[in-house]
DNA sequence: CTTAAATACTTTTTT
DNA sequence: AGTATTTAAG
């Protein structure tokens, strides 16, 4: 293995093998080179095979690039690795064990929205009020007991007064309907193997034989359930290696703890420790200013990056006058550095601090065609009329799944209402069965004759579908579907805008299985949808759109840009939450501040607006973020207070980004377009003239579509921008 | 049971 | 402001 091109601390966490190791790795300290060479390093000199190692990453997407890199350095196929995250690790394990468990290995993973459409179905159940006992609350709480791996025993050991004993036993009966539904939530994922190895230490013992050598990123960020599932994997031969930063601990609201690096030592026993202090991917100014923030962090290991990189440009605060300007500033900032600079749109990320903020900028962007793609917040595979569509293919699978029955059983409308839908759940209570069962014997149950006829036929539709999707591919049977419930009449019937964009997702959904079948070894439907219950959208981001990139700080680790603008830098957004402070919280925003600012290669551009609304109301005045006051002032540069010119009244469009109203647009074969959901494409073929054209387009990512010019709410894209 | 209109709610951050 | 949920009318 050639290591020439490491330093000597990455060269020495690459060779040393034997034993637990902890790797500090500050930002941009080149940890995914080191990870990656000791892979090499590890099936190459230590001669270790690759089936043998199991390495986890953040991301999914983070994982595909590692096999990359390691397969390019190894000139080797080393597709029998186990990477990937906790939660694809966990499912995968546990699609061939959960039979030990009771589940059956058809298990459907339940994301946010299921598992809290089941918390509310427990709430009713046991006859309480939403008002006193909210799902969401409900399930926050039940989300982070698990966290802790406080189990509904021991939680309903510990109660005091009425509240306590109804959330507990909420939680109780939640994990009990989990079961019944042959369904595993997010938490569970990292719970079930734990128990695996605790109630069957025959399997443990073949997973610690299977995976001799365990390597985990992103360490500080790990909370309890995946701690306990490194530990009983690696306590045996203690040939782990962990890679971390208590600086970057950004996780702690969802059980993470940063104790978990801190302590590595004491648990896994006498390690290694390296530390990786030379930064490779920012300005000195950059890192001066990042370090300046965290510092005043007082619980963190004490350490400093340096790198050999030039100074730099000061980094720039911007004030603005409300959200609205500080859209328009941005707007000018990517003008600056792209066409009048020497940056590209993908050079360019803008972070946040919540999903929320995304829309103004993106209203912007929008208007003067900036080609940007946001990630994060309503995620693909969450939106209602992509999950309508999953729910029936989950249903197929797994006929017990009660979440995805309720939300399909009057979809599209067959007359179906609350009414029948009670009368189901309490005949299935009564007499033990799932909700599908119940239409098998209809007889008994006191529904109009029109909906027993409409049950029986939806009925008939999903055990028509049981019976055939063994040997059918996901993509057959996803189509066939789709032409038996008539989804394309049912929207296209509609005749809105909205409709006909839902629809156009239904089919993107289409695409997706479609691609999914032609790249994946196992592609049948049950793998597609454990694959799109984990995905993130971070995982279906395009890296080669040349667009601007939109996300919130928290999606941004692990990754780097040329260009960082962080928006919102406002007492009570960032840092976010109310004036007073627990010591750990405000830290934690601090490590945030910290994690947003070395993102950035060259430039960062810091904004915050003087006056700020709230959900649509009037504008609120707000104070400057404190991490602003804690940058030194060497190192920043202040702009735009002075501008007091309205930008109602002033406005001049950046000539550059040509902008076209969608409908005096003409689009003509070969023209570069964005769309707001398929980001950006060149148009292939037109078919008829004007507003009504058929536009056939080619999107990124190899996605083609065919679209409606008048519906399809194009942008053309200035071909000279790229 | 369905549709349309009224009103409540949203903003942490994510697997 | 925009979306989801609840209520009233058909």
């Amino acid at each position: 293995m050639n290591l020439e091109e490491l330093n000597p601390q990455q060269r020495k966490a690459v060779e040393i093998t034997g034993g637990p190791i902890l790797i500090f790795a500050g930002a941009g300290s080149g940890k995914t080179r080191v990870l990656t060479h000791k892979i090499a390093y590890l099936v190459k000199d230590v001669g270790l095979p690759p089936d043998n190692i199991l390495a986890v990453t953040f991301t999914n997407k983070a994982a595909d690039e590692m096999k990359q890199r390691v397969q390019e350095l190894l000139n080797m196929d080393v597709s029998s690795m186990s990477v990937g995250t906790f939660h694809s690790i966990s499912a995968r394990i546990l699609r061939r064990e959960i039979q030990l468990l009771g589940y059956s290995n058809d298990f459907v993973i339940y994301d946010q929205d299921d598992s809290r459409a089941l918390v509310k179905m427990v709430i009713k159940d046991l006859n309480l009020d939403e008002k006193s006992f909210v799902p969401k609350a409900m399930q926050a709480h039940i989300s982070k007991a698990k966290n802790q791996m406080i189990s509904p025993e021991l939680m309903a050991n510990t109660v005091e007064g009425f509240l306590d004993e109804k959330t507990s036993e909420i939680y109780s009966q939640y994990q009990k309907a989990l079961k019944t539904n042959n369904a595993l939530d997010f938490d569970d994922l990292l719970l079930k193997p734990i128990e695996l190895f605790n109630e069957h230490p025959g399997r443990l013992d073949f997973y610690q034989n299977k995976y001799q050598y365990v390597l985990v990123d992103e360490y500080q960020d790990t909370n309890k359930p995946q701690f306990e599932f490194i530990q009983a994997l690696s306590r045996e031969h203690r040939d782990v290696c962990v890679v971390g930063d208590d600086d970057q601990s950004i996780y702690s609201w969802r059980g993470a703890d940063v104790n978990n690096i801190l302590n590595f030592s004491d648990t896994f026993g006498e390690a290694h420790i390296i530390k990786l202090e030379q930064n490779y991917r920012s300005t000195k100014t950059i890192l001066e200013c990042a370090w300046s923030v965290v510092s005043k962090n007082t619980t963190r290991a004490e350490k400093k990056l340096w790198t050999d990189n030039k100074q730099g440009d000061k980094l720039s605060v911007i004030e603005c006058r409300d959200e609205r300007d500080e859209s328009w500033k941005i707007l000018k900032i990517i003008q600056d550095e792209t066409v009048h600079g020497s940056f590209g749109f993908d050079d360019l990320v803008i972070l946040y601090r919540t999903n929320a903020q995304s829309r103004v900028v993106e209203d912007a962007l929008r208007r003067e065609g900036v080609p940007y793609e946001i990630i994060g917040g309503i995620k693909f595979y969450a939106r209602k009329e992509v999950k309508d569509v999953l729910a029936y293919l989950r249903l197929i699978i797994n006929p017990t799944d009660g979440v995805s029955f309720d939300r399909i059983v009057n979809f599209p409308v067959r007359g179906i209402g609350k009414t029948s839908i009670e009368k189901i759940h309490a005949y299935a209570k009564e007499n033990d069965l799932s909700y599908l069962q119940v239409l098998e014997d209809l007889g008994k149950l006191s529904v109009g004759a029109k909906q027993k006829k409409s049950l029986h036929a939806f009925n008939q539709l999903i055990h028509k579908f049981r019976n055939s999707y063994k040997g059918q591919n996901a993509v057959d049977i996803t189509r066939d579907l789709l032409l038996d419930i008539d989804l394309q009449n049912y929207y296209e019937n509609q005749n809105t805008q909205e409709a006909l964009e839902r629809w156009n997702n239904v089919e993107e959904l289409l695409n997706s299985i479609t691609d999914f079948q032609d790249n994946r070894e196992e592609s049948g439907l049950r793998e597609f949808l454990e694959e799109v219950s984990l995905l993130t959208d971070i995982d279906r981001w395009n890296t080669s759109d040349k667009a601007v990139t939109l996300m919130t700080i928290h999606s941004a680790k692990g990754l780097e840009f040329p260009v960082v603008m962080v928006a919102g830098l406002e007492e009570g957004l960032f840092p976010l939450g109310p004036q007073s402070f627990e010591v750990e919280e405000l830290e934690e925003e601090r490590r945030l501040f910290y994690v947003a600012v070395t993102r950035a290669k060259k430039k960062v551009y810091l904004s915050y607006a003087i006056t700020r609304r709230r959900f649509g109301g009037a504008p609120i005045p707000t104070t400057q973020s404190r991490f602003i006051s804690e940058l030194p002032e060497a190192f920043i540069q202040e702009e735009g207070g002075h501008q007091k010119q309205a930008y109602t009244k002033s406005f001049t469009r950046p000539s550059s980004f040509q902008k076209l109203s969608p409908s005096s647009a003409k689009f003509q074969k070969g023209d570069h377009v964005a769309h707001k959901l398929f980001g950006n494409g060149k148009i292939l073929d037109v078919e008829g003239e004007g507003d009504s054209a058929k536009l056939t387009i080619i999107f990124s990512g190899n996605v083609r579509k065919k679209l409606i010019a008048k519906y399809a709410n194009l942008s053309p894209l200035k071909t000279s921008a790229y």
